[in-house]
DNA sequence: TATTGTTATACTCTATAACTATA
DNA sequence: TATAGTTATAGAGTATAACAATA
């Protein structure tokens, strides 16, 4: 009876071994030190985030793209309007509708999301430092599946 | 030579692939829902994480949850008063030094983090669904160490 | 003088609502 | 009238700076 109790308590995860305040938790922290060294590039998370959507080519409109995101449309435009200034994409009036912008990445643009991405490496590669390559993949692997589980671009 | 190059390229993740831009993306998906959930209860995560701090006898002084936290002093003083208008911490002087504000919680305070924690699980099984039950353990034991080695509680 | 907690204030991120142009 | 994009405004979450009490 006693090992009953003791195997049940141990069965019981606290709160902050859920993968829900960890991944919360951990996420934040870092979400953080990734917008710190994306500064240098003086692009914000969502920046290369959009980048990304659009080398990927999976949104052009401004409202599509706000949809795979998960912002507002309003938060778009002011992401496109940055970006654009920078010269990372372009804006072209759909001549078919021209109520809409297609926007679309300029060489600069690639060039700041390879150096978003050789960023983004970097830090994995200090982040995960504690793991073993097996953990190391079979992590990428399942945070692969949580995102397309949860509605995520994979 | 082609396979050298194939395989290079395929060695090369995307941003979206890495491990910090997902971490960043998939915290946030899961933190806003579990933030949702938690509003039940009139809290929201971090007074949740707050109450954990306290349960498991991390800190007690206000300035030690705030560096435990990660969050400035000011704002732990924002998430206890609404904490001790609830009911579920107090807030005792210590006599020694009494610029210090011991936080302990109260039974009521238990419970709502017992009832948090209910929560949080609940959420970890729908945002989990799509792994193997192996997958589940190499994933919680992976967070949990690099909690741990990015200098969260584990 | 240094430290704990508090208050006052301000900033970042992002959403909602109102508006314009086009359909 | 409905939709894509934009502008104006507002709210949540959190930090910084100034302050009070105590050491």
């Amino acid at each position: 009876m006693d090992e009953g109790i003791v195997s049940a308590v141990n069965d019981v995860k606290r709160l902050t071994d859920t993968a829900a305040f960890r991944l919360g938790t951990l996420g934040t922290l870092i979400a953080d030190r990734f917008a710190e060294r994306l500064a240098v590039l003086e692009l914000k998370p969502k920046h290369a985030g959009l980048l990304a959507v659009l080398d990927a080519g999976l949104a052009s409109s401004q409202l599509d793209v706000a949809k795979i995101m998960r912002v507002a449309p309003s938060f778009v435009v002011s992401l496109a309007d940055h970006l654009e200034g920078m010269g990372a994409l372009r804006r072209v009036r759909d001549p078919a509708d021209r109520r809409r912008q297609a926007l679309t990445l300029t060489d600069k643009g690639g060039k700041l999301l390879a150096e978003a991405t050789v960023i983004a490496r970097a830090l994995d590669a200090e982040v995960l430092e504690g793991l073993t390559p097996q953990e190391a993949e079979v992590l990428g692997r399942a945070l692969r599946r949580l995102a397309v589980a949860n509605g995520l671009p994979g």
